[in-house]
DNA sequence: GACCATAATCTAAGACTCGAAGAAAGTCAG
DNA sequence: CTGACTTTCTTCGAGTCTTAGATTATGGTC
């Protein structure tokens, strides 16, 4: 209790230039005097600032913009060369890895397919650092501009060195991926829930941009989430808020794989709805059995929609939130054609002041952001500060 | 965005001298030497600041520690008389008004019935007004050293100069009882929902102290609670978060007065309780009425402990807290007999990680704590740093 | 080509925290 | 009672940082 905050006047400028960095790197190219307004920073201190980031190459020029009839203004923006961060998707049936510049395009990815029945947690540990250096030699990035590799794995993840990993789907109890990896590479290493990970891609770069209150809720073969608050991913005091999947929503109702009842996943993944429906499927034939279900106007898609709604309208209640987005491949599926009615059935259990029904939008990046959100992690702490060399702030 | 966190020199100060009252005011009497160690700041800079302070009359001394063989500490506290909070606690049957000193000791007090039937929003009002003049008269404080009126309401409290109040129970729809005390005072006025400011006064001190993460849920007559992250109470985009009551547990379940169904508040308050048991009894006897249910071993009593279970489940997965505190008249009563049973029922339906049944405690303080929740309100931004003049942040 | 408008940089000044040295206020042994 | 020792608190110089205002840079306009 109490210790927090800045303390010295050397913190200050790390938080300014922090402050800064973040500024231009979500608000595009943008010249020193748009930086001075919208950081409020004084120009004097941009000037110098941004001296500093370009001579040390975080920063470029990026052209001109000549104004009627003074000194044109100077575009500043983000080097996208420099610095890169690996994500990397451990899926159910692939593990992907993926190399993204700062700008966050792709530059190298590689694909492990997965036996979707046995995940071995150092097979899944080796495809992942064989994916790493691969994804490295093939963009042909300095490895000293890596800035490190993030990890999104299904479950819950414990913080700590370790980075123990509690995955139900994969039989995974207690594994410590972050240890396994540890031994195999020396870069920043950054584990988090894959359904985090999307949500944070979300909020950079999707239908989340701006929100500072939002719930990004990621329905796919089972149902996660991301829970926003002040700007940030909110994860609670061991790393495991935001577990949407097991809020409940029938007491006493249907079994949950994970040994609960009436979980919302447990209604309402692919799996869950196509199981009500009595509907046996593939994990890899799901998508398009669902896809049948939502042509035949099967009732039971009606009721996932009511219930998505009891869902909805409990987060609401609990976050009052700015904004709710609806992702995953199934959520994308079922809101694609039925937002209005998401959206009305979200409002009849929710009371009018703190929910607008068209808070609720689509998700933007499609099922594939998983590693692209992973590599968010890597980023986050370089936007934070750890631009210069400084502390090493690993989760992992 | 951007925009946040302090930018010039002379914020970095502000913001230290706040995280060193907050040292003081939590950390009790602690000498210069401690709060170095507490803060992180050095000796010197707690030196200058706690002179400046005391020349304010913000600190006061507080006795000597003589220690072996050194120049004896010299322990600091926050003056209690150096300014005054008065706090005000709108009920179903009384308005409550309480003027307390710094260190929370009631100086004086004033109530006044209310019709339980009808509650006229300007009679509250004035009886509000009266009362704070009352107070102030009868503990003899000069008028100028009030720091504020809180208030604490039921319903949703919207933001704003307006401060528009939405109780149901009062059948209030959008009362602007901000506007109507600004009218009758001068004090800066913050106005909230009763078991916000309920769950502050159990966070500061009763039970949820020291925790950064926290749940405080109030079961009374009905269900409310209170979100801590990070050490404040989290209030979302229009500060109408953490509406537990609205949690649903049922879909489709029995009707709530929200106009919604399934609600935890239409199972859990003593009213709901009562109501599926099949008594009937006015509100001035639903605490006899619940004694006795629990008395009899009513299965109704044992449904409750279940569906709080679910509830507390359901919490626990979305917010991942370090603690969850029970209070509320009804809360205690049951959790003072049944809190084996509550956290047995919320670990059945919440995996092992994030869960910890013994982070389920009762609360300390009682009922009682609406008033001095409010006051803490005014309390906050003048321990964030609005102990020097300065902007006057009044939310109403 | 002189003049104007806007952007970026330079300079001096004020504010802040820190480390180190010094002052204060005791205890304890002889 | 005195002098050495210990610990706490204060003072002082140094180093950083941001800001306001002046200055330089870079273009357009007439």
């Amino acid at each position: 209790m109490g210790t927090s905050g800045r303390r010295t006047v050397r913190d200050l400028r790390r938080g300014n230039r922090a402050m800064l960095l973040r500024a231009l790197y979500f608000g595009g190219p943008a010249s020193r005097n748009e930086l001075s307004a919208t950081t409020g920073l004084s120009a004097a201190t941009v000037s110098t600032m941004t001296a500093g980031l370009l001579e040390s190459g975080v920063v470029v020029e990026a052209g001109q913009v000549d104004s009627d009839g003074g000194r044109p203004r100077v575009l500043l923006k983000v080097n996208p060369a420099h610095g890169y961060a690996v994500g990397v998707d451990v899926g159910e049936t692939q593990v992907k890895v993926e190399l993204f510049d700062l700008a966050m395009n792709v530059r190298a990815g590689a694909h492990y397919a997965v036996r979707s029945a046995k995940h071995d947690p150092e097979l899944v540990a080796r495809h992942i650092l064989t994916g790493v250096d691969a994804v490295i030699a093939e963009s042909e990035v300095p490895p000293a501009q890596v800035l490190g590799v993030g990890v999104g794995v299904p479950g819950i993840v414990e913080p700590g060195p370790g980075a123990l990993v509690r995955a139900k789907t994969f039989g995974w109890e207690a594994v410590p991926l972050g240890a396994l990896l540890r031994a195999g590479t020396e870069l920043p290493l950054y584990v988090d829930n894959g359904a985090k990970t999307m949500g944070q891609a979300e909020l950079w770069f999707g239908s989340g941009q701006g929100a500072r209150d939002a719930i990004i809720l990621l329905v796919g073969s089972g149902v996660g989430g991301t829970v926003v608050t002040d700007g940030r991913i909110y994860r609670g005091a061991g790393m495991a808020a935001g577990e949407v999947g097991h809020l409940k929503i029938v007491a006493g109702g249907r079994a949950c794989r994970c040994g609960a009842r009436g979980c919302l996943e447990a209604y309402l993944g692919a799996e869950a709805i196509l199981d009500r429906a009595g509907v046996v499927a593939d994990s890899a034939d799901e998508e398009s059995a669902l896809a049948r279900l939502l042509e035949e106007g099967s009732p039971v898609i009606g009721e996932s929609v009511e219930l998505l709604g009891v869902g909805l309208s409990s987060l609401v209640h609990l976050f009052n939130p700015e904004r709710v987005v609806i992702g995953g491949w199934a959520g994308l599926m079922l809101g694609g054609r039925l937002l209005a009615e998401i959206r009305a059935a979200a409002a009849a259990n929710t009371q009018a002041q703190p929910f607008q029904p068209e808070t609720v939008v689509l998700g933007r990046l499609g099922p594939d952001a998983v590693a692209l959100g992973a590599a968010t992690l890597v980023v986050e702490p370089f936007l934070s500060g750890a631009a210069y060399p400084e502390s090493v702030p690993t989760i992992a």
